[in-house]
Order: C-alpha cells, then structure tokens, then sequence
DNA sequence: AATGCGGGGCG
DNA sequence: CGCCCAGCATT
C-alpha cells in the first residue's frame, strides 16, 4: 500500500511553491495559511507573504498591523497573531531556531497536533502521522469506519489507524499523499474518483457501495439552547399542576406552570406565572428550588423552578378539571402523591424531584 | 465537550 | 440563499 501510495504522488503531486522547500520557516508559513483553507485560496498570498516577511526573524520584528495586512482576506485572523507571536518566541527564546520535533513545535502558538506532525515529518522526516479533513475522509473509507468521526472516539479510531500506518522513511512525503488523495481524488460524498484511486484494491468502503456515504459524520442538530420557568404554587399539601398543550413539545403530558423564559427575570416570569395559574392578584416572594438542565435531540432546555406559597384556601377541587379563559389549558391541585401519578415528562419527573427534596428539607 | 473564528464552493 | 468544509484556542 506504501509502494502503490508514494508511487502515485511521485507521479501526481501538484507543484506547489511550499513543496519546493524544506526551510522550516516556509513550510510553516504554509502549514497555517492552509489551516481549514484550500490550496487555491492559499496559493496567491504565499509568495507575496514571503516576500514581505522573507525570514522568521523579519517577522518578528514586524508591526502586527502589518502581518495582518498581508493575511487580510484569508480568514481567522488569530493565525496571523499567532505566528506574531511564535516568530517572536522563535527569536527571543529559541534563538531564531525553529523546534527540530513535533514536541518543540506543539509547544508554539497557532500550531497544534495536526501542523506539528506535518511540519516535524515535511521538514526533519519524523514519523509523525498528520490527520486533517482530508486524511480522515481516506482512512474512514479504506478501513470502512463505522463511528461518526466529530465523536471523540471517532477521532481516535482516525488517529489510531494514521498512526499506524506512517512509515519510518519518506514520512513527510506518505503524509502528503494522504492529503494529496484526499483533496484530489478520494473527494467528499460522490464526488469520489474511485477508478484513479491507487488504493482502490484495498477500500473497504468501495468494496461496500460505501464510499459516498463515509466518513459518517452525526447530523449538527444545531441544539438551541433554551430556559424554561417553572412556578411550584402550593396551598396546604396541594400544588397547582397543568396540562399542556396537546401538540408540540412533551404534547398532552402534565406539569408545573412553565413558559419559556424571554428576556424577563426568571424569578419575574415565574411569579407571573403562578399569579395566572393561580387565578390571583399576587404571589409570594419566589423561592429558587431547583436548576437542571436537560438535553434533547434537538435542543438543551435548563429549568428554573421557583416555590410559592399560595393563601387561598380554595383547593378542594383536586378531581376536577377547570377550564377558564385565562389558563386555557386544564389544570388541578394536587398532592405530591397524585401529581407523581399523572404522565410526565422525565424532566418535570426531575423537577418536581427537586420540589420534594426542598420541601422536605424545609419541613425538617 | 462545546464554541468561536472567515471565506470559498456547492446545488 | 442555505449548507458544507474543518484546526486551534478557549472555556
């Protein structure tokens, strides 16, 4: 695999200007401008870079406005301050000499595992196995990797196989042609050019009918954040429960008065809310009981509950369900006991966990 | 483990 | 236009 590998980028490689050097300098100038960017977009600042800071000495001693100048249009800027900030480092504590290992190298501002891996194997041939997007869509596909790859434990299977495929010689050039691959060939979804594969004999994932749809990546749900108020309003043993609406969100199942908090004080909305609920003109000072939080599929939801103590003595009507024009949804006032027979979801199971532990502790 | 950080390419 | 791409630092 190696042979067939090396082969091919002896016969393919781009010319590419920071492939025509082994400076330590240019090859990490070129190593963070193509941090999350193309080479297309890299290519036309490389040499202009070069040429205004031809030296890590030069640019060193350069004006931050200045480096940024040239950056400006490359995108996340904090590269550009970061290898300020390396060059001085460079300069001032390593005496203009680059770190000769990968170890040395992580040590430096802007370079983490990936650039110091692709610098220590491009420039001093350490065996050290380079994984970026590019290399992680090859081995997901040649070994057919089942993980979602943005997981922790993805990563490692990724790192684990890189690291043991990276040969003792010509690593820097192996490292490469992982990428070459990726970016040329072995491209994302069905965009693959599996016949001009040289590892098309030994995919895993061709040999599957997989190759489109690795590497799998978990679908970014983007999760919402959210808080949500509930108001815990009791009068003697009973609390105040309501049902919800029966569509949406935990739709048809009971719980404690809750809104979704907008940009109002929790403590305001809740006291808002066990004043409605509760069909009065005022409520007791709020007390905090509880704050959880609980992630769902498509959102992270953190409860805020408050306790009042309502002084109505009307709260025999526990059986029945009321309905009125200012609470629209059905509502009763229940023991602890009868509440926790009602359906509900497990986070309200949870808050109202919370309310038994506070009153408990009140009581003692 | 989640989030912010740009800009380019795609359909 | 929205969606995908994907290293590092920070929290």
């Amino acid at each position: 695999m190696h042979r067939r590998l090396l082969s091919w980028f002896d016969r393919h490689r781009r010319d590419l200007p920071w492939r025509r050097t082994k400076d330590p300098y240019r090859v990490w100038i070129s190593e963070m401008m193509l941090q999350q960017t193309q080479v297309a977009t890299a290519l036309p600042y490389y040499e202009k870079f070069l040429a205004a800071f031809p030296t890590v000495r030069r640019l060193a001693a350069a004006k931050l406005d200045d480096v940024l100048r040239h950056w400006a249009g490359l995108g996340y800027y904090a590269r550009a301050r970061n290898m300020h900030r390396a060059a001085k480092m460079i300069v001032e504590e390593l005496g203009g000499e680059f770190p000769s290992n990968r170890e040395g190298l992580l040590k430096l501002p802007g370079i983490g595992p990936y650039s110091a891996a692709a610098i220590a194997s491009i420039v001093y041939d350490e065996p050290a196995a380079v994984v970026d997007g590019n290399v992680i869509r090859v081995i997901s596909r040649l070994f057919g990797v089942p993980k979602d790859v943005t997981s922790t434990d993805g990563k490692r299977t990724i790192t684990g196989w890189a690291d043991a495929l990276i040969p003792t010689k010509r690593c820097g050039d192996f490292n490469q042609a992982m990428m070459e691959l990726g970016a040329t060939v072995c491209l994302p979804g069905s965009a693959a050019r599996c016949d001009d594969c040289p590892l098309h004999g030994n995919c895993r994932a061709l040999a599957a009918g997989a190759v489109a749809r690795l590497p799998f990546k978990r679908k970014r749900t983007k999760v919402t954040k959210e808080v949500h108020v509930v108001a815990a309003v009791r009068r003697g043993r009973r609390w105040l429960a309501v049902q919800r609406p029966q569509n949406g969100l935990w739709g048809g199942l009971w719980e404690l008065p809750t809104a979704v908090a907008d940009d109002t004080v929790p403590a305001r909305l809740a006291t808002s809310l066990a004043k409605q609920y509760a069909r009065q003109r005022s409520a007791s000072q709020p007390i905090r009981f509880c704050k959880l939080e609980r992630v769902l599929s498509h959102r992270r939801i953190e409860f805020v509950g408050f306790r009042f103590e309502s002084n109505s003595q009307d709260c025999r009507n526990d059986a029945k369900t009321r309905q009125n024009s200012a609470t629209p949804q059905p509502s009763r006032w229940l023991t602890l006991g009868q509440l926790r027979a009602l359906p509900m979801s497990t986070a309200m199971q949870a808050v109202i966990r919370e309310l038994e532990q506070a009153t408990a502790l009140q009581k003692a």
